[in-house]
Order: structure tokens, then sequence, then C-alpha cells
DNA sequence: ACTTTGACTATAA
DNA sequence: GTTATAGCCAAAG
């Protein structure tokens, strides 16, 4: 498995289900990197040059907040993109954070 | 090899 | 309730 942290950020994206969101800090912590979960924002810096499918924008702050919504074409498509699987942002928060989140560790190691 | 950075998180005031 | 500060660690300059 040589293969970096930033690739690995990005295999777990890759994962995240339709209509479900996660946190930077649920990433990092399925990478075995608890405390990096600021490395899994950085990394998504050239996740769109990398795999530009990618849902980045179903990964949000632990709060539910649209913190990278200033690095896609619009800042105005992360929002929209969300709304559009069934979930309600508003002021850029996601409403029902807690029925839409997804973690990884518990539905990818069962 | 050292310094800076950052799409985070937790704690303190 | 919000705002400030510190810790954290991998990648880029």
């Amino acid at each position: 498995m040589d293969i970096n942290f930033s690739d690995k950020v990005y295999q777990v994206v890759a994962l995240i289900p339709f209509g479900r969101v996660t946190s930077y800090g649920a990433i990092a912590l399925y990478l075995g990197a608890a405390r990096s979960s600021r490395m899994v924002g950085y990394a998504m810096n050239n996740a769109h040059t990398v795999n530009p499918s990618l849902p980045a924008h179903r990964v949000v702050n632990r709060v539910g907040m649209l913190t990278g919504k200033h690095h896609f074409k619009t800042p105005t498509q992360m929002q929209s993109l969300l709304e559009s699987e069934g979930i309600n942002v508003e002021n850029d928060i996601i409403q029902d954070f807690k029925n839409v989140f997804w973690s990884p560790i518990e539905e990818l190691s069962l």
C-alpha cells in the first residue's frame, strides 16, 4: 500500500454515499491520523486535479460548516450540490448535520 | 534542513 | 452566546 496520505483522503471521499456528508476529522481518524484533520483539507486542494469527480462538497468541518466552499469554481456550487442531494444548507451550515453525517469508521469497518 | 502554511479541532476567556 | 488562542501534523517553499 504505497499511497500517500493525500491519496488515502481521496479514496475515502470517493466512498461518501449520496446525500451524506462527513467531516475532515472523521476522515483523518479513519486514516489513523486523527490529529491530521487539517491535512485532509490541505490534500483536497489537489483533489480536483487528481480526481475532479470527488464529492468534495460532501466534506465539511465538524459542525457542518461549508468552510471549503471558496475552493470550488464558484462559492455557491458547494451549497447547491448539497441541496441537490436533499441536504438542507442554511447560512453555510448544514441543517440536521447529525442526521446526514456519514462516518467512514462506522460504515467501512463493519 | 528550516520555515511557513492550512478546506481542522479543542479549550479558554 | 461569540471570539481568541493553542495544538496538531503533513506538504510546499
